[in-house]
DNA sequence: TCCGCCGATCAATCATAGTC
DNA sequence: CGACTATGATTGATCGGCGG
């Protein structure tokens, strides 16, 4: 996975001017979105990102607008129909939320921002 | 999986590039941070007044940079020395120093 | 101890703006 | 004008912290 012919090290030495700080090494974990099953062939089932189809992102939305939060029942229940894992649902309703309010918050504060700043 | 491009219709995505002293502000907070390019939302909101963008913008400005930098740090050599003798706050140990906690960060 | 949520971030990708 | 690159935004998913 890394390919760096000039640097195979870790400790890659200050190669130039800057140096390599800890946030330039962060390195997340490969989504574990994998459906176990199938997966006897292709040595990776989906370490990718899921592209959720348009149906899909459909009734998510339409299920968000009648509740902002699932309860377990209700999230089980989605997961089966739209054929996605629970923690994916979940997933998506969290980042549904965080988007809500950052669009709230953006509608607000575009338009004006006279008075206050001290 | 036969392509769900229905984003197409998504016309938020008309992005327009910020201008060159918003660009200029970023870059100088980023190469002068370079430790720690992870602006506080009171820097953010600085951030984002003086370059006249919002605050969301400010975040998706670092997030981007930030990943773009790691993923090819050699072709920003020549940006990260242009931008590192302007300022130099930097300090790989800011830890000690006795100063002024002005975060509100209550524990 | 496990689970869900929040806030921030990552990382890959989309679509466009800009350069040649 | 088309090809390629730079860049802002979007988003499924991760990380760490908190509360129940």
């Amino acid at each position: 996975e890394d390919k760096d012919p000039a640097c195979p090290s870790e400790p890659c030495p200050n190669a130039g001017a800057t140096q390599t700080f800890d946030w330039m090494k962060v390195k997340r974990n490969p989504p574990k979105t994998a459906k176990v099953s199938e997966y006897g062939l292709l040595g990776q089932p989906n370490t990718i990102r899921t592209n959720f189809t348009t149906k899909q992102l459909t009734e998510l939305e339409k299920e968000f607008h009648f509740n902002k939060y699932l309860t377990r029942a209700r999230r089980v229940e989605i997961a089966a129909t739209l054929e996605l894992n629970e923690t994916q649902v979940k997933i998506w309703f969290q980042n549904r939320r965080m988007k809500q309010k950052k669009r709230e918050k953006e509608g607000l504060a575009p338009a004006a921002a006279p008075r206050a700043a001290k | 999986v036969m392509i769900l491009r229905s984003r197409f219709l998504d016309a938020r995505r008309k992005r327009r590039n910020f201008s060159k002293q918003a660009t200029e502000v970023l870059n100088e907070y980023f190469y002068s941070h370079l430790s720690n390019p992870y602006p506080s939302e009171e820097a953010k909101e600085e951030l984002a007044k003086k370059g006249g963008i919002t605050v969301s913008q400010v975040s998706n400005w670092f997030g981007n940079k930030r990943i773009r930098y790691k993923k090819n740090m050699g072709k920003f050599q020549e940006e990260a020395n242009i931008y590192a003798a302007k300022t130099a706050v930097d300090a790989t140990n800011v830890v000690a120093q006795g100063n002024q906690a002005n975060s509100p960060s209550t524990p």
